[in-house]
DNA sequence: TCATTTATTTAACACGGTGTTGATTTTCTT
DNA sequence: AAGAAAATCAACACCGTGTTAAATAAATGA
């Protein structure tokens, strides 16, 4: 059963650098962290860090691939039950991400890596685009492209407050936050709660 | 009538600095920009850019402070006379951006500031708050805040978006969309043009 | 015009992070 | 216990930084 790293040193090495990085990326953007300092932090030889990444971007793109995983595989159940409202694919996203709280500093908030934030947005809007076709069927293509880039970074705001915030929100009420927003622009401010 | 700058020179280099250091910020993030090639890029001496620089965040600082005054001194006639809309604002804004598009990739587009961009959106923002009074009266704060956040960032993406266009659309047809989205969400679409 | 100020250039410096190497030690596997 | 895999250590050349001091070039004012 045991392939690939089962060895218990390479695991907590690599635990320990990822641990080092994103507590890094809560204090200044990737460009400004050295591999020394990180090493350092990790109480880990440099060397090491280069025999398993050969940059700290590789380092980024790894964890980020792997919540991309887990992101599929969160949201693998719901599709499988047919039509899935926006809603219910945004909440399970906002779910996935307080799991992964810890992770968030390298994909959301103040040092994070936006296109990777947008990659998410969009795995969420792609999985249900048809269920607002009604809305598009007469807009110009011009329009939606405005609106999908206004709502697209919006929902990143909205997310990174809430991150901000340390998620005290519920998961299925941020997600409707965001849902409602979109739907009624400011008329959200003015329905009963 | 002289007293600053006045000298022939310090105005060239400064420029010639500017220059190349907008055209690296459309390549790349300012952490990834070194001193040593805006130079080489900017044909000076390097010791020459410190005399005027402390830092490649100082020139941005620089910039952004005097992109900021150029806005207030536009904004300057239009709250003279009395009350204004938020569109009229949101225009004005969007055609300072058009006017300074060369600056632009120092605030927005894929590499800018994003605290700056926000600066800019607060600025237009700030000026009118009391015309949406009406909406936050029985909103609560909360709700207040997320909608801000939601809103601010949705400004700025389809800002971005609009630069990417090539700001083909006139000013006052971005503002327009901007505040309409936000007025309306998704029923933007559903309006007639 | 000429002397003075001011900006720019040049070359050199110590410092610190990078990415790589080879030899050594530690730790896991069987 | 023996061999394999991983981590450490020390050393290396390379490159960008920020600062200096002296030399050169250009603008200013009388």
């Amino acid at each position: 059963m045991k392939k690939f790293t089962n060895d218990h040193r390479a695991r907590v090495t690599k635990m320990l650098i990822r641990n080092s990085f994103t507590t890094l990326l809560k204090q200044k953007p990737i460009q400004s962290i050295s591999i020394k300092e990180l090493c350092e932090q990790a109480g880990i030889n440099r060397g090491t860090f280069y025999s398993h990444y050969t940059d700290l971007y590789d380092l980024r793109n790894q964890i980020e691939e792997e919540m991309l995983e887990e992101f599929n595989r969160a949201l693998e159940p719901l599709s499988a039950d047919g039509q899935l409202t926006q809603l219910q694919i945004t909440t399970e996203i906002f779910r996935c991400l307080k799991n992964n709280s810890d992770l968030c500093a390298v994909t959301l908030g103040e040092h994070g890596d936006k296109a990777f934030a947008l990659k998410l947005i969009n795995l969420g809007r792609e999985r249900c685009v048809e269920s607002y076709l009604k809305y598009f069927e007469h807009a110009s293509p011009k329009k939606i492209e405005y609106f999908y880039s206004f709502v697209c970074s919006g929902c990143i705001g909205l997310l990174q407050k809430w991150l901000d915030d340390g998620m005290v929100i519920p998961a299925e009420e941020a997600a409707k936050m965001a849902e409602d927003i979109m739907l009624k622009g400011i008329g959200f401010l003015t329905e009963e709660s």
